[in-house]
DNA sequence: GCCCGTTCTGAAATCGCTTACAATTCTCAT
DNA sequence: ATGAGAATTGTAAGCGATTTCAGAACGGGC
C-alpha cells in the first residue's frame, strides 16, 4: 500500500475515489506517490469491498456478424467514458450456451448485461432476477414487454420490406430467412414478411421459404435452390444483408440480372451493401446508436436514474439497386 | 454461505476447487445444497483470496475487422474449455489507447493478455513486466524478439505477394497499404513488397504507394486515384482485403478488366475474397489457428508448463481470379 | 485568544473466499 | 483391540480495497 506518502490507506482510496474529499495538498502528496510507485489498485478487492466492478457484461449470438461488432463497439465507448469496462460473450445462437454465459458474467459480478433479442431461457432472466442485475435487451423492440429493450421493431421491419415490394407489384415473393429456432429477430422478421403477404391475400409457400446461417455460401446455396425451378419467383427478401450478398452473387453465376429479372432486399445496411454491384436495397440498422443507447441505459440505471423500459430506434428501407418492379409478363 | 449442508465454508471452496479432495458422501451433501441454494461463488472474493482471477485480457485493434473477429472467437472457445474468461477491449489502432486499455485490464487482475502486433508502447512492455502479467503477440512473428510471438511472418509474406506479381512478369507495381504509423503489420507487408522489388532492382515510388484505413470506400477512393494518371499499374498490392474490395469494385465503376488489364491481390482471405467476382487472389492467414494457439500458449503458460518462445504460423497465398500476367503491350 | 461547528484523517471492521495449519476421523497392520 | 499414519474437515488468518465512525485540524465570530 502506497502510505509512502504518510497517509492512511483510507485516504488514498478516497483520493481515487472522491479527490473531492480531500484535502489539495494532501491529494497532491498522495497523487505523486502514486505515481512514483506505479501504483494499481486491485480491482477484485476494489469490487469485493465496494459491491461493484465497474463491469458491464453483454453477450451477443456472434463476433462474426458486423453488425453486431459495431454495436458492440459503440457500447464500449461509451462504457469506457464512464469508466466502465466490457466483458463479452458470444452464443453462437445457442439458448443454453447463452444462458451460462449470463450466469458466468453474473458470477464475475458485472454490474449489468446487454443481452441481444428478448427471446431468452426463463433461467436466464430468473438468475437475471435473483441476483437483481440490471440488463437490457437489444436489436428488439417491443411495447408490451416486461423487459428493458433498446432496439427496433422487427416484426414491422418484415412487414415494411415486404410492403414494399408488394406495393411494387411483386406477387411471386420467397425468402431466405436466418434460422429462425431460438431467434427471436429472424422469428419475427419472417412473420412480418407473412403478416403483409396476408394483408393482401397472399402467403409464403413452403418451397418459397428457406432457412439458412448467416453465412455467404449459405445464401448462394439456398438462392439456387430458389431458382432451380420454374416458376421463379420475381423477389426474393434475405433475412440479412450476409444472405442477400450470397443471393446477388449467385445471380451473377446464374446470368441472373438484378433487378431487371429478380429483386433481393437485405437486411443491417452493412457497409459493403452500398457497395456491391447492384448496390443492395437493404434495412438500415442503426446498430451504433442501438449500442450507445444500451450503454446510456444501463449507466443510468446504475446510477440510479430513472430509465424508459422500452427505447424505440428506427429502421430505415434504404433502396438501391437491387429492387425494381417486376417484369410485365 | 451455504453452510446449510452443516459443514463449514473451508468444505465449500474445497467441493468448488478440489472436489477430489472430499469425501463422496459430503461433497454430494454439499453439492445439492449449493444447486437448491442457487448458489454462485463470488467472483471479486475468489479472485482475491486466491490470486488469480481466471480471465485472459486481449486488445485489439478493432472489431470491425472481421479477422481479428475469428481469431478472437477462437481464443475465447479455447479459453473457455479451460474455464476461462475473455476481457476484450479494442484500441482502434491508437498505440496510446492500447496501453490504457492494457493498464486497466492488469488492475483488472487478469491472469494474461493478448495483444496484436508487436510494435508497442515501451511502457506496455514495462507495465507488463512490472506486474509479472504473461502475453502474447499475435499477428507477427519473429524469431529474433525477446516477445513471445505466435503469428506469421509479415515482411516475408509481403515479399511472397510481390515475387508473386513480379515472376509474373509485373514490372509496375502500386500497392494500397494500410496506415503503417503504429502499425507493425502494414508496416512489415511494405517492407517486404519494398523488398522483392528491390532484389529485382525496382522500388516502389512515393506516387505509387497510398496508405489508407481499412475500409472499402478508402480503397475505392485510394485506388482511383491510383488509376488517375498514365501510366497506370499494371498491378496493385492491397494491404489487405478490405482495400482489395474497394479496389475491385471501383474497376466495374472505372471499366477497368481484373484480371485482363489489371491484376489486384488482397491479404486475410476473408469469407468474401472467394465469393466476389473474379474472387480475389490474396494471402491466406490463419486467424482460428492462431487465435486457438495464442489461447494454448497462454494457458500452458498459466499452468507452469513450458511454452515455446515464438510459434510460427504459415500464410499461403491463395491464387484465383483476379491476378494475371499483365498484358503485352 | 477561545470555543464551536465544519471539514479532514485515520483506525478498524468488513466484503466472501482460499488455504495453511490444527483437529479429528479413518485405515489397517500388529 | 490399539496406535501410527493417512485422509478429511474445521478454524482462523489473510487477500487489498472501501467505508463507518470517531478524533484531529481548521476557520471564524466574539
Amino acid at each position: 500500500m502506497a502510505s509512502r506518502a504518510g497517509v492512511s490507506t483510507a485516504t488514498v482510496s478516497r483520493c481515487l475515489n472522491t479527490p473531492a474529499a480531500v484535502r489539495p495538498a494532501l491529494r497532491h502528496r498522495v497523487d505523486s506517490a502514486i505515481a512514483a510507485l506505479g501504483y494499481v489498485p486491485h480491482g477484485a478487492a476494489r469490487a469485493l469491498a465496494s459491491q461493484q466492478s465497474y463491469t458491464i457484461g453483454a453477450v451477443i449470438p456472434t463476433l462474426n456478424n458486423a453488425i453486431f461488432a459495431s454495436g458492440i463497439q459503440a457500447l464500449q465507448r461509451r462504457l469506457d467514458e464512464a469508466k466502465y469496462t466490457l466483458l463479452l460473450a458470444s452464443s453462437d445462437y445457442d439458448p443454453a450456451r447463452e444462458l451460462r454465459e449470463v450466469q458466468i458474467l453474473v458470477a464475475r459480478g458485472v454490474d449489468g448485461i446487454m443481452l441481444v433479442g428478448r427471446a431468452h431461457k426463463p433461467e436466464l432472466y430468473a438468475c437475471l432476477r435473483d441476483k437483481d442485475v440490471p440488463y437490457v435487451n437489444t436489436w428488439t423492440y417491443s411495447s408490451e414487454t416486461e423487459h428493458p429493450c433498446v432496439g427496433f421493431d422487427n416484426l414491422e421491419a418484415g412487414r415494411r420490406l415486404a410492403s414494399y415490394l408488394l406495393d411494387m407489384g411483386h406477387r411471386d415473393i420467397a425468402m431466405i430467412a436466418g434460422i429462425t429456432d431460438g431467434n427471436d429477430r429472424a422469428t419475427e422478421r419472417l412473420a412480418g414478411v407473412r403478416e403483409a403477404l396476408a394483408a393482401r391475400g397472399l402467403s409464403l409457400p413452403p418451397q418459397r421459404l428457406l432457412e439458412r446461417p448467416y453465412d455467404i455460401a449459405e445464401g448462394r446455396g439456398a438462392f439456387r435452390l430458389l431458382m432451380a425451378k420454374e416458376p421463379r419467383p420475381t423477389a426474393v427478401i434475405c433475412g440479412n444483408d450476409v444472405l442477400a450478398f450470397g443471393a446477388l452473387f449467385e445471380c451473377r453465376s446464374l446470368g441472373v440480372e438484378v433487378p431487371n429479372q429478380l429483386s433481393i432486399t437485405g437486411f443491417d445496411d452493412l457497409e459493403l451493401a452500398s457497395q456491391v454491384e447492384p448496390p443492395l436495397t437493404t434495412m438500415h440498422v442503426p446498430s451504433e446508436e442501438m449500442g450507445r443507447r444500451a450503454a446510456e441505459h444501463l449507466l443510468a440505471r446504475l446510477a440510479g436514474k430513472p430509465v424508459a423500459p422500452a427505447t424505440r430506434l428506427e429502421v430505415s428501407l434504404i433502396v438501391r439497386g437491387t429492387t425494381a418492379p417486376p417484369r410485365s409478363p
